[in-house]
DNA sequence: TCTCAAAGGAAAATTATTTTCCAATAAAGG
DNA sequence: CCTTTATTGGAAAATAATTTTCCTTTGAGA
C-alpha cells in the first residue's frame, strides 16, 4: 500500500484511492486490460467510471509509469515498466508472461544495419505453453 | 496487376477490383493504415465505403495474406506476410522498415526458459532513423 | 452466357476512447 | 489539525474506431 503510494508521488501523481488501486492491479496482475481494470475496480469502487481509467492510465503512460503491451490479435494490456524483457503469449490459452532474455545482440546487429540509434525494444513471441501442449 | 490478382486467388479470395487495389497498395507502400489506405482508395473508388476496407483487411488478415502491425503509441499498420523480420520505427519521422536480423537465437533462448513452443515472433525497435538523427 | 455464392456500399449499430463540466478531495502551508 | 487550491473523479455527451445489416451488384465457374 504505502509502496504504491509513494511510487505515485515519485511520478508527479496525486496518490488518490483511485490510482493507488489502479496502479496495485496492475501490479499484482502483472499485464492487465481496461476491461479487467474496470470490472476488478467496479468491486471496490461501484461508482468508478470508465473515463477514470482512461484518463488515469493515460496519464500514468505520459509520466513513464506504465505502458502498454500491444499484441497482435489480441486485447491491449497495461504493464508497470521495468526491465527489459519480452513477452509471451499462449496461443491457446491467451496467458501473456514475461521472460528475460539477452537481446542485446540483436539490437546491436539491428543497429549496425540500419543505422538507427536503437532506444526502446517491443518483443512479442507467441506459441503454445508448457500447460497447454 | 496480374500478379496481384493471382495472389488473391492463392488465398481463395475472389479477385474484386477493390481487393486488388488494397493488396497493391500494402505491396507498395509497404505498411499502410486503414486510414490512408481509404484516403487513396477514395482516388480511384470514389464510392468506397470504410466497410469495405474493414471487410476485406480482416478477411485478408484470416486468409493469411497481411498481418497487423501493432506498434505502441501509433495507429497500426498492415503488411504482406513475408520472411519473417523486424521492425524499426523511427521516433522522429515516424517511418516505419523492415530490417532482417537473425533472431534464431533469441527465440531459441526464449524457447528454452520458457518452455513454450514458439510459432511466430514479433519485434519492433524504436529509435532514430538516419536521415533525422 | 447463365447462375449464384460472394462482395460492395449505405447506413445503422456497436465498441472504444476522449472530452466537458462541476462537485469532491489530496496535499502543502500555516 | 484546518484552510486553500490545484487536481481529480464521475456523469454524460462527444468523438473515433470498427462491425453488422441489408440489399444490390458482380466475379468466376459451369
Amino acid at each position: 500500500m504505502i509502496e504504491t503510494t509513494e511510487l505515485l508521488k515519485e511520478y508527479q501523481l496525486k496518490a488518490t484511492p483511485q490510482r493507488i488501486k489502479i496502479v496495485s492491479m496492475v501490479d499484482e496482475h502483472g499485464h492487465i486490460s481496461i476491461e479487467d481494470l474496470y470490472k476488478e475496480m467496479l468491486q471496490e469502487f461501484p461508482s468508478v467510471s470508465l473515463a477514470t481509467i482512461y484518463k488515469n492510465i493515460n496519464q500514468m503512460i505520459e509520466s513513464g509509469l506504465i505502458q502498454e503491451v500491444k499484441i497482435p490479435k489480441t486485447k491491449s494490456v497495461f504493464e508497470l515498466i521495468k526491465e527489459p524483457h519480452l513477452h509471451m503469449v499462449c496461443d491457446k490459452c491467451g496467458k501473456i508472461e514475461d521472460i528475460s532474455v539477452g537481446t542485446d545482440k540483436v539490437i546491436e546487429e539491428a543497429q549496425r544495419l540500419s543505422g538507427y540509434k536503437i532506444k526502446e525494444s517491443f518483443i512479442t513471441l507467441r506459441g503454445t505453453c508448457p500447460d497447454c501442449a
